[in-house]
DNA sequence: AGGTCATATCGATAAACGTCAATGTGACGC
DNA sequence: GCGTCACATTGACGTTTATCGATATGACCT
């Protein structure tokens, strides 16, 4: 048993690290969060978003692709419309 | 109890968790503290550091200047030198 | 097929960021 | 006090990022 805590990670382990702090490290993008977290059924649609956030829809939609290459959202598309929801990560570095 | 997990936050917690996301948002900073977890006595001063890290010594002292305005990083000056220690936040975000 | 609605992508622009070399500061030893 | 060592700060430079308006894609309805 080590001092360390076993914090010291795998070069790949900590990229994916950077990369989800990195898409949380916006408060833009934490208020995306915030507000998919607080929707019906803990997901919510760019249509949703969009005006909560205040910023234009391409913003908002640029966004959310970044949250989800992050790993740190889920998009599932019903009809027209695409549904985000946090993913497992998400909720353990959000929690 | 809501499905929301209470992860809906105030602003100034929001900003605040922003902040320490984006300086966690990095991978020279993530080895930085990766570097001084595994240091003796879970600190390290630049001069440790700054080898493992190869970077310019005045690249280093940014980013920890950076980690501390954060408050993932505390700092103590014993001497010439300079030694920094993970925070609580910064050990319960990469725990 | 054509029209419309929801979302994604593109191109441009301004601001923020990471890095370095050079210089400043502050503590120690002689 | 003077030189030196450890570290911090400054100024500059190229890269990345957040944002927007405009345009493209893709699903639905008639």
């Amino acid at each position: 048993m080590s001092h360390t805590i076993g914090l010291t990670k795998a070069p790949k382990v900590l990229e994916k690290m950077a990369v989800q702090f990195k898409a949380l490290g916006d408060n833009t993008r934490l208020e995306i969060m915030m507000a998919v977290a607080a929707g019906e059924n803990a997901e919510a649609c760019v249509c949703d978003l969009t005006p909560d956030i205040g910023l234009a829809q391409s913003t908002v939609s640029h966004h959310l692709k970044l949250l989800v290459d992050a790993g740190l959202l889920s998009r599932t598309q019903r009809g027209k419309w695409a549904f985000y929801a946090l993913t497992k990560d998400a909720r353990r570095l959000l929690g």
